[in-house]
DNA sequence: CACCACCATGTTAACGCTCACATGGTCGGA
DNA sequence: TCCGACCATGTGAGCGTTAACATGGTGGTG
């Protein structure tokens, strides 16, 4: 063929815009309009060496002339590299995964990668296979999995293809050769929690935790337990609930009616780490009812900071999680990973962001105890 | 070229992942392991007539044998059409916008199109800019903005080209031809929330705003302006604020100062309708504080119904929005606009979904109305 | 002065798919 | 019996890019 001839006739005299109706100008449009071949406006487009400085002009020139814009499609089939990266998502949007998804997304595009989005609406495996399917058909380089929930790990490890590097957003996952784990350092979280706690004097702490199959739920029991058997306690159970306020507001009733029911055992905790703000909100509510004193008979510390945590009565003291990093952390681990690929290299990593404790009014030395000249008795209440 | 011939030939005896790790099979491959053109495997593929049941049948087993995948970029090379849609949300992660962003990305792959997503972190013409580039690079098809503040949407706006179709996530906007406009209706939240004050046998209704350079925050002030004119209340003004607690409270305690002052015009209003659910809980702590009662003295709604708002003290009427068919409804109506361009027309729609009210405990009859023929005392505390 | 390296540039062939058209066989009606 | 319609299938070109290799000119070195 073809009219290219007329095409670039056409653009040579009339505005780029008229043409555009037309059809995108290609490399071989503005190589025309050059007056050189199409390899070398591509060497001008990709930044390569051994291009005049006089051509390079000239090309970019006519580049600028005709408004070209490489095309993507073009490039990935021809380099059979698609520059994309896969964002899969539990189709649940609490605050976390959600400022994650734009850290990642954000940092993909800083990096150069066009980041595709896929929702997996329920945890199950088929779901979740036929996001990775979704994928493969756009043959994305890299994948990053939010996955707050266990299994989804499971099965994203799983399918996973050894040629394509998975970072998963998961607490306590290990790495493995091509499979990267980034998270906020949950433990560490639960800990500064727990050991504020136990530095206002309080003899123990209670941990009301999240639903024992998501990840960050189990990491923070065990952050909670480290920090305990660090200052010496006996092991204990955390009380079981889900993220909901209700739960969190169930439990300071049956916490409340344990103690009414006068078995010292089951006297009321002066000090309650909660799993996440919600929970906390369930709980000072329940305490208030009762005309229980947060934080003067007991105190609580909730995780997440979320908005309006400031502003409950009294103001919330909990653990902020630095979401963002998290993202940028991820294409960071993904990117690495696929350099590292190309090199023949199969790395296995793990990165962690450190969440920061955010103390508010809802934490105070317990009833009787004097933190000043610390020294905390045997016996509790 | 080429050992096509091998690998098919490799194919036939070893399994297909074997091959896998040479290079992914292609249409040709698929043809010759079927013993027929690739053409006929392209018609299987693409659910095209004209292909008797045994070759079809044959193909497909060639197919699923080799594991074949149909390589999206030279598809879209070979059409011109990328399958993709743009997702562009400003960098805050709010619940709502989140939502939204879900449900967008599940609607869309539910139609069988791919998601980009990308962020503008700071709403200036530029970023916006940028992004829109970054669309055009990929040849998306149709793009989503999720744009809560008035500027990014003018850009959008004017950058938008005509070819490719652009829905606004954005109360209170204009269509234009070929730029639709999807948004929870929130003059109806708003309405509703007025409304409920109102009935309950409130004189009048105070409206906290969130800023004013967000679209959902001035179609809230619209919706209570007008819920009150059908009242035949007189005009007035709203309190304009952000949308943290921190406003809320600082507007409560403004509020409970004017009041003290003893001016009657200033009297604490019996009444208040928050546009969103932080600043009611910055509203009820500053009540709280005070020792007015919500809802004996004043009424409360808010607006989200956040996670937690069933646990406020005390538990917050507030509106509910359907983030998740608002996503649906970006992509029904990108869809048609794009089957619409597609046969010549340029259409021009709107569609809005409608939020609910919650009704919780932070809303009662005024003090001294009687509703239910309740009779309650002028003083307060 | 010959030779080789090196630089700027051009030429050609993929990449994997779809589109437009070509081909050959089958069947029914004139 | 012959012809055209229609069906199943095949052929070839082209989408816009990159990769690999080819070419011709220039300058430094022996």
């Amino acid at each position: 063929m073809t009219d290219v001839g007329d095409l670039v006739a056409v653009a040579d005299t009339a505005a780029a815009a008229g043409r555009a109706l037309l059809r995108r100008p290609s490399l071989h449009d503005v190589a025309l309009h050059a007056g050189v071949s199409h390899q070398t406006v591509s060497r001008v487009i990709n930044d390569r060496p051994n291009v005049s400085p006089d051509t390079r002009a000239r090309v970019q020139a006519a580049i600028d002339a005709l408004g070209y814009r490489r095309n993507a499609a073009a490039r990935i089939l021809a380099t059979n590299r698609s520059q994309t990266l896969g964002l899969m998502v539990q189709g649940e949007p609490r605050l976390g995964p959600a400022s994650t998804m734009l850290g990642v997304a954000a940092a993909a595009r800083d990096a150069g990668r066009y980041v595709s989005l896929a929702v997996v609406a329920e945890p199950s495996e088929q779901a979740t296979t036929e996001t990775l399917e979704y994928f493969r058909d756009q043959a994305v380089e890299g994948i990053v999995v939010i996955a707050p929930v266990a299994d989804i790990v499971e099965v994203a490890r799983a399918a996973a293809s050894p040629s394509v590097p998975v970072v998963v957003v998961a607490a306590g996952e290990r790495p493995r050769p091509g499979f990267f784990v980034a998270s906020v350092d949950q433990q560490l979280g639960a800990a500064l929690a727990t050991r504020h706690l136990l530095e206002l004097g309080h003899a123990d702490v209670v941990h009301v935790t999240g639903p024992l199959d998501w990840h960050d739920a189990v990491e923070r029991v065990h952050g909670w337990r480290a920090e305990r058997a660090a200052w010496g306690l006996p092991e204990r159970d955390p009380l079981v609930a889900d993220w909901t306020s209700a739960a969190g507001y169930r439990i300071g009733r049956r916490l409340l009616a344990h103690a009414a029911s006068g078995d010292p055992v089951d006297a009321l905790p002066t000090a309650i780490f909660a799993a996440n703000d919600q929970l906390a909100l369930g709980l000072l509510r329940a305490f208030d009812e009762a005309g229980v004193e947060v934080p003067g008979r007991v105190s609580i510390v909730g995780y997440d900071d979320i908005e309006g945590a400031d502003y409950f009565t009294p103001p919330l003291t909990t653990v902020r999680q630095p979401f963002e990093e998290l993202g940028k952390t991820c294409i960071e681990l993904l990117l690495a990973g696929m350099s590292a690929k190309a090199a023949g290299e199969v790395p296995e990593r793990s990165a962690k962001v450190a969440p920061t404790l955010v103390v508010r009014a809802t934490t105070a030395p317990p009833p009787r105890a004097q933190p000043p000249a610390r020294r905390s008795r045997g016996s509790r209440r």
